[in-house]
DNA sequence: AAGTATCAAGGAGGTTACCTCTCTATGAGG
DNA sequence: CCTCATAGAGAGGTAACCTCCTTGATACTT
């Protein structure tokens, strides 16, 4: 009974506390290892991308470079954060004083600067995911499996990009 | 095919662009009215209940107090925006200079102030919502009336209070 | 009537996560 | 060589939070 009337603002509102309790929550678990949920956020698209792309100027076959674990520009990291290229370089500050990834120059463009997890980085993004998965938490573990898909799927629909109005 | 594991870290992500995007563009809305999303929920959650309910400590049947077309503490703003008294009280302050808000003294308690929509405000506040209406786009329009209400009830799931670790 | 605990709001000052605008070095095309 | 675009980072700004502390006012005890 509570909503048979559209407001439209209810659904953003909704969201917005998901999101804002989320947030949260990941902030308490990561605190622990000196992350916060962006840093951890950065070491995560470092590492599950390993070479397992490569950027649209890619002349030779030498696609996928293997830097290590992982490595992107610091444009593409922005990208996968989906914030601006300055404010990747932030992120890549922070990790890199905290020797989890490291700044090597792209062999391959002098302009470009190659973000690539170390060891360490490697190690403690791993063990922050072991966290996670124990902890069976995940925020979204009260949702039952089947609507985790449903969730996702609709998620989906509206992270989709829609035609740009340029 | 992308999606069998489940992947921690998937759902917050979407969850993150999703609420990303819609902050976006409901700036974008906003901007011509002098508005941050911030703002605007504020007005609205000062028209949204007016007078509609009483704080629990209420002594007298004086519940709902009248004062104009909605009015909160800036307490009560605080917890329907869901942040810290103190940053309440920087929203309330923009608002009122602005001219949208006013401070008015809680007679039923001294400690307290009433923070009531003005006439411009309540204005401002049903301009906005009937511009967001008309452009029908409300962001959500993308999904099917079904998915919604779906979306609506997954949220409320996730949205809820969880036992509180004390 | 005092005395203490508690609460509302706001002052001071900090952080995070962004942004734009601009500069420099580099690369790419005529 | 000259021009134009691109990659990253310096400078500087903003929104939206936060905590800690102070100030009055109320509420509970004694």
């Amino acid at each position: 009974m509570p909503h048979d009337d559209p407001d439209p603002a209810r659904l953003g509102d909704l969201l917005h506390a998901v999101f804002r309790r989320l947030r949260r929550r990941w902030a308490e678990q990561l605190a622990p290892f000196g992350l916060t949920p962006h840093q951890f956020r950065a070491l995560d698209a470092l590492a599950g991308h390993t070479g397992a792309h490569r950027h649209p100027h890619d002349r030779a076959g030498a696609c996928c470079r293997e830097d290590g674990p992982g490595s992107l520009r610091v444009k593409e990291l922005a990208d996968a954060l989906r914030i601006a290229p300055r404010s990747a370089t932030e992120v890549v500050d922070l990790l890199e004083q905290k020797g989890l990834v490291e700044r090597v120059p792209d062999p391959s463009d002098r302009r470009a600067t190659l973000v690539a997890l170390t060891p360490e980085g490697a190690a403690l993004r791993a063990r922050v995911r072991e966290d996670r998965r124990r902890e069976s938490d995940e925020y979204f573990a009260r949702l039952e499996p089947q609507d985790r898909v449903e969730l996702e799927r609709l998620l989906r629909l509206l992270a989709a990009e829609d035609p740009e109005p340029v």
